[in-house]
DNA sequence: GTGAAAGCGCTAACAT
DNA sequence: ATGTTAGCGCTTTCAC
């Protein structure tokens, strides 16, 4: 009996081509699809590939082809809690949904410290992939430069701290919060809070860029008082729900960043026997159907993931295929989802 | 100017071999660590490869080596809550955090439906990795067969249906619900009831054949209106409890397969009415992070998945390296986690 | 339409 | 200790 942990040797493309009576070249050209292959020809490799099972040898292939066909989605986020997150998981089923019909293969890698993160910008560099999308960048995030050195096609999900000349693409945090914020100041709102997202995170950043544009535009003051950090998670927006009613009880809205951390607001005010929304009205962001299984449903600005998923790998590709100028970024449109009576 | 979308010539091993004044040999032992080489070749080399910011290869040196030195972790799971499952997370981070001193690299992959499946199956068959680490298997998962076909090295994160040649890891899933329900027996209960995961599921087949095992053991027969299907979410648990509640209110315990539907059974009994643990004991399972937030904090039997994430890398590797004759499984001991009052 | 031949960048005997 | 040589399995001109 001959040892069976050692793995059986594949066939190769030349013994398909002895098997089919045809040359290597031929094979090639059936397996590549290349229409200068006769019917019969083509025929007679088809049933030696089946015959012997073959499948090609990605390693053979991309050593001379330069192309792996399979692309990285970088999860580059310190803390566990990523794959909890509802928007993580919707990007991942977003690009794997897109790359489905295609031959593509999507490779999800994570970065949870420094030493993954080189691990990381290694395997890229190595040529195991063809492109990357990275997620969950922070502004301290190193990843990008070293991907962009090793001049690895590259498009981050979020829009990047500086404005670098990096391909993203992300959701028009700004102007979707200025939005929320505007609901609450045309519904006679005067005393309007937020819970912003934790401000070394660009999204969180750029929506409360928004909130104090919107209030600016209304000719209303940004107090201090009423602005509180979260993280982006329902415990952090009850914690920084229940400062801001220690700080300033006389507010009457508040314009949450994230509709997890609105949860949490929605379970401090409930505490502090605030009723919404007659009493506090609120706004969320991001997650509809978070929004959706609050009581009340909360009006919420819904981010586009259906917009979102196909742009980073549309623009990933046509980065690796090289066509057309400079790396091309994409912001998309949000939009204000009324629900309940906010 | 010439066309930057295009990816930069990398250096290759010649010319950090002609920069070094040595031969291709030598870079290459020098790259490989072989000790049969001079320091000052060694020095000469390495200066060479900082200047060219040189990186191998990986598809050549795959080709030859016929090793990739990466490892994929497939998650099949069909239905997109996988990534908020805390157990999968923790798999996640216990494997990479076993291979961060390796020089292995992880990668996640998903398959969702048949079609995923089969291109997952397609990834390894390639070469693409050197063996799979396969979690949440279903009765009808087609991918054990096509990599084991395959040849690819493989371990299940979780005891197969039916007990084929397979290594797998798994936590001893019947002898800690036996535990958990002879804790229930030893505290004078008599009407035992179960929420058990869903039965499609090997994890939620063993507990329930270990509450089963230990009523018998104990002389109490297994009543079929104390028990009740749930599906490893707190939603699940709870709906399972309220229909236990309307078949048998007059249950005094409850063993539930899962920590996260525990607190969904919890909610439940508070709505009904019911006190723990005085009018209801209840123990969980799986998740002593869930279990420790419970008000009060629930006794559980706890997942041994410190001991469980680097066997199933131990074990894969063993695989890999070809030594040791056929395929090994181990299932690691579970133990009783006393919290609260229960 | 098809085959012959030249590599892709690397490792691994085998010499020396 | 180092160099020479022969491939790994595939794609791709280039002839025919």
């Amino acid at each position: 009996m001959t040892d069976t942990s050692t793995r059986p040797a594949l066939p190769t493309l030349d013994e398909v081509a002895v098997l089919a009576g045809v040359s290597r070249a031929t094979v090639s050209r059936v397996i590549n699809d290349s229409p200068r292959v006769s019917p019969e020809a083509r025929e007679a490799v088809l049933s030696a590939v089946a015959e012997l099972r073959y499948v090609p040898n990605r390693m053979a292939r991309s050593l001379v082809t330069r192309r792996t066909d399979t692309i990285a989605l970088v999860l580059n986020e310190p803390n566990t809690q990523v794959f909890s997150d509802p928007f993580f998981a919707s990007i991942v089923r977003g690009v794997s949904a897109t790359l489905a019909d295609t031959d593509l293969n999507l490779v999800l890698l994570t970065a949870r410290d420094e030493r993954e993160q080189e691990k990381v910008g290694r395997y890229a560099r190595q040529g195991h992939v063809d492109g990357v999308i990275l997620m969950s960048v922070h502004s301290d995030d190193p990843l990008p430069d070293i991907l962009a050195a090793a001049g690895v096609p590259l498009v981050l999900c979020g829009r990047p701290f500086d404005d670098r000349a990096v391909a993203y693409v992300d959701a028009d945090n700004r102007g979707g919060a200025a939005v929320a914020t505007e609901h609450l100041v045309g519904t006679g709102h005067r005393q309007i809070a937020t819970v912003t997202g934790p401000l070394d995170m660009i999204a969180g950043v750029d929506r409360y860029a928004g909130y104090r544009e919107a209030l600016t535009a209304a000719g209303h003051p940004v107090r201090p008082e009423l602005v509180a950090e979260g993280d982006f998670t329902e415990a952090g927006g009850q914690r920084a729900m229940e400062e801001l009613l220690a700080r300033a009880p006389e507010l009457d809205a508040v314009f949450v960043a994230s509709d997890p951390m609105a949860v949490g607001v929605l379970r401090a005010l409930r505490a502090a026997g605030r009723r919404v929304p007659e009493d506090v009205a609120v706004v969320g962001f991001d997650d509809a159907a978070v929004a959706e299984t609050c009581d009340p449903p909360l009006t919420t600005v819904a981010q586009p993931l259906a917009d979102m998923t196909p742009l980073l790998t549309e623009l990933l590709l046509r980065q690796i295929e090289g066509v057309g100028g400079p790396a091309e970024s994409r912001v998309c449109r949000t939009h204000l989802v009324r629900r309940g009576s906010a």
